[in-house]
DNA sequence: ACTCATAATTTGAACGATCAAACTTTGCAG
DNA sequence: CTGCAAAGTTTGATCGTTCAAATTATGAGT
């Protein structure tokens, strides 16, 4: 194999200089257009493509993002991050810059991984994903300098306080409100609610979208919420006990896709295949089940969390000192995607 | 923020030239030891670490491999990309390697992607997925001498023939067969099957498998199976078909956990909790649901992959003409999860 | 035609590491 | 104590690019 052309080879064909040919690349206006034509036919000519590598050790950047690749759990939700890292890949590729990804089995190992990929000068920022209460990983990226943002809120802290951390969220509180009160749009009165165990910042947040909307209908929602592990399992059984408590719900509120897999699998083994549950995240089992969903828009997160890094249009990373006075984070509103049940369809398709 | 430091940083706290400091990075062997003592002692007193780019651009490494992110597609099998990618990410790091992030829309796309990626020097070696019959991914890498391996065979060619094309896959046809078996050995006679449209090398090959264990054990499948889109609803659809037809299968396999949850739903609605039902991939939503599945060895798949690209224990890629007589291919085998479906486990609970 | 500012281009140095070759030290046989 | 190979260490060059400063070309105003 013949070696890559470098840019000599380009300055040599197109009768210029070294430095002609960076500047047609990185600065094309300060070229003449006769020059500029030249060069680039050169470049056309020999393919030339420059050294990634070499331009890096130069410029002391990397143009390279880091993210965690979280192991695969529970699992119906995995395709959230999927979907999320697609996006961010394909955006991020758009602006010049790569995505590379690392593993780890704890925060602790999580920073230790930055640290690596920091100190190697392989990653200019990081993006971070699930934040929790008190996160040590923002911690210590804000006290050692380190560019990142995250896809999440500083849970706990007040939460646009600090300019140093960038973050983009969705507002789950706003959507789970929205589908409550959706439901409560169509007659329906008691909305009942299945969501995570108290903890977490997002599953805490999303409950209250509940609280919110009953409240402001003068609905008591009072027996009709549980608070379960996010497993198919535990959305079974939650919902099997509402639905045979004294007080049913007519209708139900869950915090992931997950519990509202299983909430359906229960009402329909109670004979309530046409009882309305609403699920969160719009997963393909979602969609491929005829589950109603919350939407999160996460080709957004990944345009916020690059704008957030990158500026509105730049290629190169801020550092967290310098931001003009505009806002460090954005809080996007998810949408209610509507579906029939799939078990509905079954039977009608059957009817044909 | 204090300027990284170097090996000349180092060198002159050890007392040595940068030349021995790189030794003893990169060949400690040949450094007396008291010396190498010396400058582990000035590294972790600095807490130096190698300009990965300074390093890539003398070597004319990357020790990067690249991978496309493909789209979240119909979804339910996402995970096993996933699952994947975890792997291959971790086992990589490990070997001193990193993965780089790409999409594309298109095989062309991806193609171009990977010349981009390539001429920057920017990755060493591909990893692709999902091969499909004459991949022209696939013929393009090969003429043009860039290093990959795939996960997925090379259908339509004959499989083993092309040491240019390292590969490994899951052997499908003895899962299912396997599967199958297992379903004849609990004394049931009728096993259907449920399989994708032909023309797919992986679906092809599973149906097979079914073929197979019938034949092996004697029996007559004839009616009994259906090829339908990768979706749940096909999966519901081609189960009810199956399951109100005269000649009606006691159990079934399925090409997909995708299908095998469409099977399970149908199933339900008509009454049969009880029918044996046997899913492919093993997702999260199998084990969710409880569905048995066919589990597929994807950190074995992730160590193949690395170890034909850079040797037993290497850490550069090695080109496709160097192999050493090794096979340059691997069939992992499948193996059979067992589950006892999750509608049962509600009643039971219930009735507890 | 002559300034002189500005545009366009070129040259030398540097980024931080490793390779290849040169040099110095060590150890052992004669 | 000398010679000489092997072990250990250092020096100079280089990877391909961009930065900073120096040089040359262009053109408007007098």
């Amino acid at each position: 194999m013949a070696q890559l052309p470098t840019v000599d080879d380009v300055a040599r064909v197109a009768n210029v200089s070294r430095q002609t040919v960076s500047n047609v690349l990185n600065s094309p206006a300060i070229v003449k257009e006769a020059t500029r034509i030249r060069v680039q036919d050169a470049i056309q000519q020999l393919g030339y493509r420059p050294h990634a590598s070499a331009r890096r050790l130069r410029t002391q950047r990397s143009s390279t993002i880091g993210i965690r690749l979280e192991p695969v759990r529970n699992g119906i939700s995995g395709s959230v991050l999927d979907t999320f890292l697609h996006a961010l890949t394909e955006q991020a590729t758009a602006r010049g810059m790569r995505v590379l990804l690392f593993t780890a089995d704890s925060p602790e190992d999580e920073i230790e991984q930055i640290r690596r990929l920091r100190d190697g000068a392989d990653v200019d920022a990081f993006v971070l994903t699930s934040t929790a209460y008190a996160d040590p990983r923002v911690q210590w990226l804000i006290e050692n300098g380190v560019p990142f943002a995250t896809f999440g809120r500083p849970w706990g802290v007040d939460d646009t306080a600090d300019p140093r951390h960038r973050w983009v969220d969705v507002d789950g509180r706003a959507g789970v409100r929205e589908a409550t009160a959706h439901l409560i749009g169509t007659g329906l009165g008691r909305i009942g609610y299945i969501g995570w165990l108290a903890g977490s910042g997002a599953g805490d947040d999303r409950r209250r979208g509940w609280v919110d909307a009953l409240s402001a209908a003068g609905f008591d929602g009072s027996g009709l919420d549980m608070a379960v592990d996010d497993t198919v399992t535990g959305g079974s059984l939650a919902a099997e006990t509402l639905l045979t408590a004294s007080r049913r719900p007519d209708a139900l509120v869950c915090a992931s896709d997950t519990l509202a897999l299983g909430a359906r699998l229960a009402a329909s083994t109670l004979g309530r295949e046409d009882l309305p549950i609403i699920g969160f995240d719009n997963t393909p089992v979602a969609a491929a089940v005829g589950l109603s969903s919350i939407h999160q828009p996460l080709e957004d997160v990944a345009t916020g969390v690059l704008e957030l890094l990158l500026g509105q249009s730049g290629s190169s990373v801020l550092s967290a000192e310098d931001n003009n006075e505009e806002p460090t984070y954005r809080l996007l509103v998810p949408r209610l995607v509507e579906r029939r049940s799939n078990h509905l369809q079954l039977g009608e398709t059957t009817g044909l």
